[in-house]
RNA sequence: GCUGAGGUGGCGGAAUUGGCAUACGCGCACGCUUGAGGUGCGUGUCCUUAAUCUGGAUGCGGGUUCAAGUCCCGCUCUCAGCACCA
């Protein structure tokens, strides 16, 4: 028999599984669930190998879980607003809602061809009002909770999206989407109260044991808590306090200049005080025209004494002078800092710039100098009268108690992490469902208005102004509250928002009364695995925990945490490069599908390494595969054939107790710890096992029970041959409905055991004994063994370490 | 700079958690099959060696141990994230 016909098989199995409707959910009360989700997709126009990696990872588990007995929710959905669209719409003249749906067809129609178990029935689109209701609806939910709220900030701002942008799209002053810089301008804009949670995001990460640690990490860092003390700084001359923040109260005695960044208002307020004011002014100006990189890359730390103002430092009661450099932050914490040149490296950077003091208040055993740089370590304390001779680290609540006593000042914490601004100028995105009136302010749409349908007839200027303001039908609406004339709201949401709590509408993705069922979330929530990119660490996986969380709050939910599982799937690159369109290296899975198949496609990718890591794509890794699942194609032929010559028993029982030990590494390597590789490489050997028996198999069926299981064992990998072959075996159930096999530990028990023998460390040699023999026994096979005798010839052994079942170890000289 | 993860053949990668380093696959070499090529099958493939002797190899250097890829200390390089966060 030649090599099978994939495109014939695949193609029959994917239709038999959507008539039948095997792989569509259903809640049944009592069964263990299993959610599987792999990350939707934005329909960019064609699925790259990434995407095909991502959803053969959460089809392995999903189709393994189903065959452990679980009851599977596995559903696919199009994360389908968001810049693309419109950005195709003003350079090609394509409506955005034309390009996105003709997107997802073609996207659909290709992933069906991966044979994906999915959960066709539900699946969801993000741009369909059916779907952008329900975001409307929570927002609102989340407005009446008091945790959506407008200001005017300082916020990001890209240029070539012509949009704001949320703290976490902002990479290094660059925009996450196109790389251009982003610049800072000052908006009303719509926030979520996301700070609300930042202690809770951060202690829920010990709930968090199957996530990768680098996540937690990643999100620690991007909330980033500290404590500390925040001080009020008396100004000299002024009724006004200067607040700052710091995490090392300890050196307070050693603060010789305050810090305030340009943009902090105080300096406005006291502006008529200050006599170099022009002089202050040019400098905040000159950095405001910095852009970020140039704030950051520039580490020469400029800056400008605010002449006339002095501060009083709290402990010595000596005035210090006060300067606004831009090398501190008005986004974190006060916007100001009190400087300790002695103990802080940037600090120390300014003041020798200055001609500023720099006093020592932390000594070490060393009693290193500050002349050359500053000592950021620990130490005594000296210079601080009575808190001389403390430890620094004890110091540090010491100083701070007697701060809080004192009254000027308290304990406190700060974090990072800023409220996540959700407003867009832009139109592809759910509209905010929100009314302006004159008299009743900012006001919800009700209910029953709901949804706020996006209006198809708009221009596409690309002026930085939202889209949505030049359509003034959708403009005017009556206030729901006084019925006067009002304006809508023309911002749309964040796509994040979208992609916050799209895994809570596929329990229930049909349900046109409310988002979600309760009962129906509650039986399919927590997402046992969660399958995507590591790139969104801090942005799609600490929305939706906090998402999820408020809807906790508002008692939709039950659980605190979403995602139990997550896996983090490495890249797919070629030649160590990402495959990119403007790289032009893209390989395209149609291409590979055409050519080997899904099943072999499928195989090379799980096969190649771990999934977490990255994967080089190669042509000649996928030859072994190929070559791989036709051998196990050609061996129903041989498993058929009957034999003239009889199979030995032990042949018999070796063979049956590999394919047990198979059953058990597989078992284990994709129900517990995601190693698909290693679980491929055991089944190869059970083949290769089976290859060698060959040559006798009339044996009481046993080739065949073993071939059998060859085939169950690799269903999650290569679903079609597997069905294909099962159906040959003549079997009228589908294999990915059979039970997945079990292995009998007490065939695999061992009797004899091949134990190592090393002399002074170095393998010398193996012998065969029972597993039940002790110390005693195992010697004497040892003495009656010519070869391991020959070494200890003329040598006397100090040591004979038996560790049963396992080595000998003999130390002789 | 800080944080985290890593460094194992020509390559992708294994190693039951301290117990036979290099499983499985690719590649390569040789043989068989074939008119030839491809496929398929078989054998071999870390270095040293005539050898199945003997040594030596898991980034480098040291340590603990009967035994170290795995544990400890010190370097070094690579990748990822953050980056003036007070």
């Amino acid at each position: 028999m030649l090599s099978y016909d994939y495109t014939k098989i695949e193609k029959k199995w994917q239709k038999k599984w959507i008539e039948s409707k095997i792989f569509e959910s259903k809640e049944v009360q009592g069964k263990e669930k299993y959610y599987c989700l792999s990350m939707f997709s934005y329909p960019s126009g064609n699925l790259h190998m990434g995407h095909f990696r991502n959803y053969s990872i959460g089809d392995v588990l999903a189709r393994f879980y189903k065959m452990k007995g679980k009851n599977i929710l596995h559903p696919v959905g199009w994360d389908a607003f968001g810049l693309p669209a419109e950005n195709a719409a003003i350079k090609n003249n394509i409506h955005p809602f034309k390009w996105t749906k003709r997107n997802i067809n073609c996207m659909r129609k290709q992933l069906k061809s991966f044979g994906i178990s999915y959960d066709w029935s539900r699946e969801i689109t993000t741009c369909d009002p059916r779907y952008y209701k329900w975001s409307q609806w929570l927002f609102i939910k989340m407005w009446q909770k008091g945790l959506i709220f407008r200001k005017n900030a300082n916020v990001n701002w890209c240029s070539s999206c012509n949009t704001v942008l949320a703290n976490e799209q902002v990479l290094n002053g660059i925009c996450w989407r196109c790389s251009n810089r982003t610049e800072h301008i000052n908006l009303e804009q719509w926030f979520i109260k996301i700070t609300n949670y930042a202690d809770e995001l951060l202690s829920g990460h010990k709930y968090l044991i199957g996530w990768p640690k680098q996540v937690i990490v990643m999100q620690k860092d991007w909330i980033g808590k500290s404590f500390g003390v925040e001080i009020n700084f008396t100004l000299s001359g002024s009724d006004k306090k200067l607040k700052v923040f710091t995490t090392k109260p300890e050196t307070l005695f050693g603060v010789t200049f305050i810090v305030v960044a340009p943009e902090n208002e105080i300096i406005n307020e006291i502006s008529t005080r200050i006599k170099n004011y022009d002089k202050v002014l040019e400098y905040i100006n000159m950095s405001k025209e910095k852009s970020n990189i140039d704030r950051v890359s520039c580490r020469q730390k400029t800056g400008i004494k605010l002449e006339g103002i002095m501060a009083i430092n709290p402990a010595t009661k000596k005035r210090i002078p006060v300067f606004t450099a831009d090398y501190v932050l008005s986004t974190y914490a006060t916007g100001a800092i009190m400087a300790v040149p002695a103990h802080d490296q940037r600090d120390w950077e300014f003041a020798k710039k200055k001609g500023i003091p720099i006093i020592k208040i932390i000594a070490n055993e060393d009693n290193s100098s500050v002349d050359k740089c500053a000592y950021e370590g620990e130490g005594i304390l000296i210079n601080s009268k009575q808190f001389d001779g403390i430890r620094s680290i004890e110091a540090s609540n010491i100083v701070s108690e007697w701060i809080e006593k004192q009254n000027f000042g308290k304990k406190t914490t700060n974090f990072k992490l800023k409220d996540w601004l959700i407003s867009r100028q832009r139109y592809w995105g759910t509209p905010i469902p929100m009314i302006h009136c004159k008299i009743c302010g900012v006001v919800p749409v009700l209910d029953k208005d709901l949804p706020v349908i996006l209006p198809k007839n708009i221009n596409f200027t690309g002026k930085s102004e939202s889209p949505l303001k030049s359509n003034k039908v959708f403009l005017s609406v009556k206030c729901p509250q006084c019925n006067m004339d009002a304006t809508r709201e023309t911002d749309t949401m964040d796509t994040f928002i979208d992609s916050s709590w799209y895994y809570l509408r596929y329990c229930d993705a049909r349900n046109m009364n409310v988002a979600f069922d309760t009962a129906k979330v509650n039986y399919w929530m927590p997402v046992d695995q969660y399958i995507g990119g590591i790139e969104h660490a801090c942005m799609h996986l600490i929305y939706s925990r906090f998402w999820y969380k408020v809807m906790r709050d508002l008692n939709f939910v039950k659980h605190d945490e979403p995602f139990v599982n997550l896996l983090t799937q490495g890249m797919v690159t070629l030649n160590g490069n990402v495959m990119s369109k403007s790289k032009g290296n893209i390989v395209n899975p149609d291409k590979i599908i055409k050519k080997y198949g899904v099943d072999t496609a499928r195989l090379f990718i799980l096969f190649s390494g771990p999934p977490q890591k990255q994967l080089d794509w190669s042509e000649k890794g996928i030859e072994g595969c190929w070559k791989f699942i036709n051998r196990i194609w050609l061996l129903f032929d041989m498993v058929n054939k009957k034999a003239e010559i009889k199979a030995s028993e032990k042949d018999k029982s070796d063979i049956l107790k590999i394919m047990h030990q198979t059953i058990k590494k597989v078992t284990i390597n994709v129900g517990k710890t995601a190693r698909f590789n290693t679980a491929i490489s055991s089944i190869m050997e059970l083949v290769n096992a089976l290859y060698r028996y060959k040559h006798h198999l009339n044996d009481n069926g046993v080739s065949m029970i073993v071939y059998k299981t060859v085939i169950l064992l690799m269903t999650p990998f290569t679903p079609h041959v597997c069905e294909e072959i099962w159906e040959m075996l003549g079997y009228n159930e589908y294999i990915s409905t059979h039970m997945w096999p079990n292995y009998n530990e007490n065939v695999l028990k061992k009797y004899y055991v091949e134990l190592p023998v090393q002399i002074n460390g170095k393998l010398k040699g193996k012998i065969t004994v029972s597993m039940k023999y002790d110390e005693y026994e195992v010697k004497k096979v040892i003495n009656a063994n010519e070869k391991i005798m020959l070494y200890l010839k003329n040598k006397h052994i100090t040591k004979f370490i038996y560790i049963k079942n396992k080595i000998i170890s003999i130390v002789a000289n």
